[in-house]
DNA sequence: CAGATGACTTAACTGAGGTTAATCCAAACT
DNA sequence: AGTTTGGATTAACCTCAGTTAAGTCATCTG
């Protein structure tokens, strides 16, 4: 029990969930890059360990054990994400890939000092909400700019962290979060979105638009 | 192949043969708290993966592969015990666990990073020295406090970093990586080994000495 | 409402890494 | 040199985490 593997499982159901609602086999299957019969085996094991609660042919959710690890693990990951970019001078496209290793073999010691030495920090490096210890996690906007329509300033929140290129691209155009930007418009035919990042007029394929998520900017912040 | 158990497996045929020469499978099997029958069955693995060269009934033997990712591992161990105590704060009784742990699990890029933000350094925070990159390490001492018979004065080379319990004795007692002692005397009936620290004179059990390596002080510093 | 479809589960197998019990070998001792 | 003996190996088995192939369930459709 708390194996790599039964960590993996727990937090990808935590995010499905977050994502999709209902959690089904294919889902984890597809999330995890393992079989079906995989996902439905381990599935016995994580009830056996209280960590889920499942209903064959139906789905799967966590109980509250299962929900602060995933907290747990998503914690150790983006604490790590953020203490490599801030204290390794990690670039924020390379970090994703060593916190996914990382978040299983860390102490609690090493947990609590990187919280320390980083400030008691809220977000890691792609502006995603780093649960507590107790087991709580800030909401954070689910508003995916790919959605947008109509003319408006936004706040970038977060974008998606799994895949480096994107983030590359990103980072050149501006878009990261806390940044101020304004959806001006998208050209037709599923084309680029136009978006006025401070001085300059940048476009961003729908791809690339769905990974950001952002809020208006008269919600929390100017 | 290069799974966290092949790693320790290669690593403790590695330090064994350093300190003992021979490398017996119950040896093995005591440094890893595995059974005899575990460690018999991963030689042969070990064998096939061209890490060592086993004749049965006889004894075992790195390849030069085999050194090299025991260096590796080991070079991974020792930075981040070093990393732990420099970058984090933790102290020195407390990193060995963890970098037990993490120096399976780290990439070429963290390993480089922590390298760098080190600068370069030679020697983990017990006093053992780091391996280089290609595979090579520095000769180091192997003469145990515990064998010493005369009065002299000595360097500490190295101490061994296992037990925390010991460290922390060591550190408050000043025998630490570097630190100019002399060997005073030891009382009879193998009792404690008197040392003078600096201006103290202490009194050290012979079963802690010979965790304490030393070198004679006219040998290269004074 | 029966049947087809597709997702889910079960069955049988693989490999890594471990266990205990039984066997084997080599070295040591009459 | 034969026998003892203890360390090393093999055998049989376990768990975890995966696989493919076969079977089952629920739902969608004609």
């Amino acid at each position: 029990m708390r194996t790599p593997s039964v960590e993996d499982y727990i937090k990808s159901i935590y995010k499905a969930h977050a994502e999709r609602g209902n959690v089904a086999t294919h889902e984890l299957a597809d999330r995890l890059d393992v079989s079906a019969p995989a996902v439905s085996k381990m599935m016995r094991r994580l009830s056996e360990l209280r960590l889920i609660t499942h209903t064959p042919y139906q789905g799967v959710k966590l109980t509250r054990a299962g929900e602060k690890l995933a907290l747990e693990i998503i914690r150790h990951h983006r604490l790590i994400e953020l203490y490599l970019v801030q204290a390794m001078g990690y670039s924020w496209d390379a970090v994703h890939e060593e916190a996914e290793r990382l978040e299983h073999h860390i102490s609690e010691e090493f947990e609590e000092r990187m919280d320390v030495l980083l400030g008691h920090p809220t977000a890691c490096p792609h502006g995603d909400p780093i649960p507590t210890r107790a087991g709580t996690i800030a909401r954070t906007s689910n508003r995916s700019l790919a959605r947008q329509r109509t003319r408006e300033r936004l706040i970038v929140r977060r974008v998606s962290d799994e895949d480096s290129k994107l983030l590359r691209h990103l980072e050149s155009l501006g878009v990261t979060p806390g940044a101020a930007i304004e959806f001006v418009s998208q050209e037709p035919f599923e084309g680029p979105l136009v978006l006025q990042v401070g001085n300059t007029r940048v476009r961003l394929t729908p791809q690339a638009a769905k990974e950001v998520f952002v809020d208006a900017v008269d919600d929390d912040d100017g």
